[in-house]
RNA sequence: GGGCGAUUAGCUCAGUUGGUUCAGAGCGCUUGGUUUACACCCAAGGGGUCGGGGGUUCGAAUCCCUCAUCGCCCA
């Protein structure tokens, strides 16, 4: 059949890929093969595709079907996350559209919509890894919120609850005034904003005289409860046991002196805030301050403020500054650049704020974590990484847990009525049961569930439990055939949100580590080095790439130029590359297709030709297996890229190619399927789709056949020398190739190749090659050598092509002194290190008798072009 | 401000415990090419003082110090 002669992509993902889920090739069930596990980072039940998910599934999908190949039982889990900030604030924005508020619905109505809206948009991001070819697990997708998922996190929540390890406090946590919730410390974003720096008059008590204070945030002057100073201050010394005024509300408060105060800043006086500053809130516990929270939850002023109430934080700002400069009490305005933290999720500035909030103790909890990390138990790759995590592990700060939001896990913790007492149990009927043993009168009216939600990562952080029930089923067969799971590939950026708190929560409900390795991929970015995101708009649509570069394509442009843990440039070119690499594949395929066997012997060219590259091809699958080891994944397709390029395609093909119109022997063209089905199988893994169309019809196949079930070829014997000699046939051929350029003799003329040799055997293993590679008569010993003659040497061989009309052996003899003169001071620096008595004892013998070789080496080659030289010399008159 | 890491060809990056002709790869670039698999191609070629300076060593892209620039994380 003719094949078309460029590869169209389009016309084969689909029908593959239906195909492959129809025999359900993608299936896993526990069986008596070694399993190879990889759960899929959830992604956002909401969310599209983007091209950091491209990069990450591909590695994973490359893994996982490798690992098939090698005959182990892979299972790749995918599923997502109900991401309760990022899909709570889209519904309550949709609702607001409609003119409606959650809160006047109540929580039962809102959850119906948010449920509406999940299942709108909910895995379209599992579809759309489908068009990547992702070989997951279809049949065993989970969602955070699906009922076995819940009933773990609540089991959860319970058990370390009753473990002790969860409590209720009050903390300065990051409040975000748009989402109405806290947010963790790790999804705040710092940004350098331009503000200005207001510099305000404290009057001080009995006294005409004044403080000046230097402050970012003039609204909060209304909650100040001191002014602080440090107590080595020369400056304020008269002042300490003083009184000062806060301007506008006229409240009285104290002066105190702490020596966390720098004196350098500012004015060397700070106002007090415990409310509202985190440093402040510390001062204001340790001196017993006064805590005035003046901040509604949406950001706006509170009663408590007296001033501005209603009005939000920036609002208030320029009021009060009106305030205080109509008092007489501004001193100055200075422009100030600060970091000011904006919420990753709703990108407002956040708010610190008091609040009650639920904690994990995690101190306890990480020890193994941070020990199994740190002895390599798990490896992270790049090993860099471990730095980072060790450093954020010793540090490790209690988990704020709740979130102040409906989409999501409600909190298991029940308040009775009319008193501030809870129970926390799996459901209300428990709970009511234990709090029955305080107070028998009690019945389920008197119980009222916490409103808050639990951390999204908090039902994440189980998910390699989870998504093979090993929480409420720590026995079940899944959970032990396939934990701990082999490899988790993720972003370094979620390395304390996820990935340490996936590692703690394994030790601690399995004992177990949850992933053997994890492979931080890198960060896409656009060619400019930004960030991809929707804001700025550079970001390609994955979608619109695959339709045009083919997934494949698509695949190899991720993968060429992602080194672990390195950020990559993205640029169209790359999956054009890909989309290069598919066609060059495909075209192979055509060629060797088109050919029929004849009955003819197998020509010496093609036998050795096929003994060399069985050669190489053992010596690269073994430099494959090495680099995979290690995750050097970009690393392995450049080496399968070369392997099949310039290898097969550019040496062995057109080796054994059969002159035009005449038909190959059936030796070689079988011999040959079995080189390229293997080259399919390694290349299989990074492009699924055109090695499968190729593979079904390289040759007869059974329903049911696929390449992605065939065994990935395993190293052979290599014979190096082979290699090696096999080295200096493509030196010959590449130097008779740049003559005849150089010299304009068309590639259809015939040449000679003559050669003479100082010492040693001529090798003509190779002969034939050489002969149709360059398209010579023969190659023949030449004593004499003729005038006219382009030599060279390769080894210590020389080689003559007799070319009388064309050569210039004025110019050849400039050339061959040129590369004498380089030998000659290449040997002098080899004869300085060997003649040097401390290199000779102080180099181990190995690199001592690798510099002898190069030595003898080096000298056979000036015998040689000594030769030549002395030969050209005469010949020109 | 604290920590981690980087700086190698025009671009993106390899370079594994210091030791091969070790200064590499891919892309790009230059030149030539209607060789019937492929112009999404073929052949050949140029290109780097390994960020600067100092040191250790027989020997440094590789180890140490220092400076500069950049990135990331934390405060």
């Amino acid at each position: 059949m003719a094949l078309p002669k460029n590869f169209i992509p389009a016309e084969i993902e689909e029908k593959w890929y239906s195909y492959w889920l129809e025999n359900k090739f993608f299936h896993s069930e526990p069986d008596d093969r070694e399993p190879y596990t990889i759960v899929i980072p959830p992604p956002n039940v909401t969310g599209v595709l983007h091209m950091g998910h491209i990069l990450n599934n591909t590695i994973q999908d490359v893994l996982i079907r490798r690992a098939r190949m090698q005959g182990k039982n892979a299972c790749w889990v995918p599923g997502t996350d109900h991401a309760s900030i990022a899909t709570e604030a889209k519904v309550v924005n949709k609702l607001k559209q409609q003119g409606i508020d959650k809160h006047d619905i109540g929580r039962e109505e809102f959850l119906k919509h948010a449920w509406e809206w999940t299942h709108q948009h909910g895995g379209i991001i599992l579809k759309q890894l489908r068009k990547l070819g992702a070989s997951c697990d279809w049949d065993r997708t989970k969602f955070t919120l699906d009922e076995d998922l819940y009933e773990s996190v609540i089991k959860v929540f319970v058990d370390l609850f009753n473990k002790g390890l969860i409590y209720r406090g009050i903390k300065m946590v990051n409040w975000d005034p748009v989402a109405k919730t806290a947010i963790s410390d790790e999804e705040v974003e710092y940004k350098e904003t331009p503000g200005k720096l207001y510099y305000v008059r404290y009057k001080i008590v009995d006294s005409d005289d004044y403080i000046v204070i230097a402050t970012t945030r003039p609204e909060t002057i209304l909650a100040d409860t001191a002014v602080c100073v440090n107590p080595n201050d020369e400056r304020f010394k008269h002042l300490h046991g003083k009184k000062v005024v806060v301007p506008v509300i006229n409240r009285v408060v104290p002066i105190i002196t702490d020596e966390y105060v720098d004196i350098e800043f500012g004015t060397g006086c700070l106002k007090i805030t415990p409310a509202h500053d985190p440093n402040d809130y510390e001062i204001g516990l340790k001196y017993g301050l006064e805590i005035i929270d003046i901040l509604n939850d949406n950001g706006t002023l509170n009663e408590k403020a007296e001033f501005y109430i209603g009005k939000s934080r920036e609002e208030a700002r320029d009021l009060i500054m009106i305030d205080i400069e109509k008092q007489n009490l501004l001193e100055k305005i200075e422009n100030y650049a600060h970091n000011v933290g904006y919420s990753q999720r709703t990108n407002v500035p956040i708010e610190p704020k008091i609040s009650l909030q639920w904690f994990l103790k995690m101190k306890e909890l990480s020890k193994p974590a941070l020990d199994n990390v740190l002895n390599d138990n798990i490896r992270f790759f790049p090993q860099m990484l471990k730095n980072t995590y060790r450093h954020w592990m010793e540090n490790v700060r209690d988990w704020n847990i709740s979130r102040q939001l409906w989409w999501g896990h409600q909190i298991p913790a029940y308040y009775i009525k009319n008193t501030s007492e809870f129970v926390v149990a799996e459901n209300i009927e428990k709970a009511l049961e234990i709090a029955k043993i305080k107070d028998k009168s009690l019945t389920i009216n008197d119980l009222k569930q916490e409103e808050d939600v639990l951390d999204t990562w908090f039902s994440s952080w189980i998910w390699p439990l989870s998504v093979f029930n090993g929480i409420n089923e720590p026995d079940n067969k899944d959970i032990n055939y396939y934990y701990p799971t082999n490899v988790l590939a993720t972003a370094p950026d979620i390395i304390f949100f996820w990935v340490a708190r996936m590692i703690i929560s394994g030790y601690e409900y399995r004992n177990e580590k949850p992933f053997q390795d994890v492979y931080y991929t890198g960060m896409v970015r656009d060619e400019l080095g930004r960030k991809m995101s929707k804001q700025l708009g550079n970001s390609p649509d994955p979608l619109d790439l695959i339709e045009k570069f083919g997934a494949d394509g698509v695949r190899v442009g991720m993968l060429l130029c992602s080194p672990a843990g390195g950020d990559l440039l993205y640029k169209d070119d790359l999956p054009e590359q890909g989309r290069n690499f598919a066609n060059k594949i495909w075209n192979a395929g055509r060629l060797i297709d088109s050919w029929n066997a004849g009955k003819i012997e197998q020509p010496k060219y093609c036998k050795v030709a096929i003994e060399w590259f069985n050669n190489k091809l053992n010596e690269v699958v073994e430099t494959i297996e090495k680099l995979f080891e290690t995750y050097r994944i970009s690393e392995v397709l450049m080496t399968v890229y070369k392997l099949f390029w310039d290898d097969f395609a550019s040496w062995y093909l057109e080796i054994i190619k059969p002159p035009y119109q005449t038909p190959i022997d059936n030796k070689t063209l079988v011999q040959t399927k079995e080189i390229f089905d293997k080259l399919l199988r390694l290349i299989h893994p990074f492009m699924p789709f055109v090695t499968e169309e190729i593979w079904q019809n390289l040759s007869e196949r059974q329903k049911g056949d696929t390449i992605m079930l065939q065994k990935m070829p395993v190293a052979g014997k290599c014979d190096k020398n082979l290699l090696e000699k096999f080295e200096s046939v493509k030196n010959i051929i590449s130097t008779v190739r740049k003559h005849r350029l150089e010299k304009k003799i068309k590639n259809t003329e015939k040449l000679a190749l003559n050669y003479r040799i100082i010492e040693g055997k001529y090798d003509n293993y190779f002969d034939e090659i050489i002969i149709k590679s360059c398209n010579l008569e023969n190659i023949s010993l030449e004593k004499e050598v003729q005038a006219g003659s382009v030599p060279f040497v390769v080894k210590n061989i020389e080689y003559f092509i007799p070319i009388e009309n064309v050569a210039n052996p004025a110019e050849e003899l400039e050339k061959l002194q040129k590369e004498l003169e380089y030998t000659k001071g290449f040997l002098i620096g080899v004869d300085k290190k060997l003649s040097n008595q401390r290199f000779v004892e102080g180099a181990p013998a190995e690199v001592v008798e690798r510099e002898q070789q190069k030595k003898a080496d080096a000298e056979n080659k000036i015998k040689a072009l000594e030769a030549q030289i002395e030969n050209l010399k005469n010949i020109i008159p």
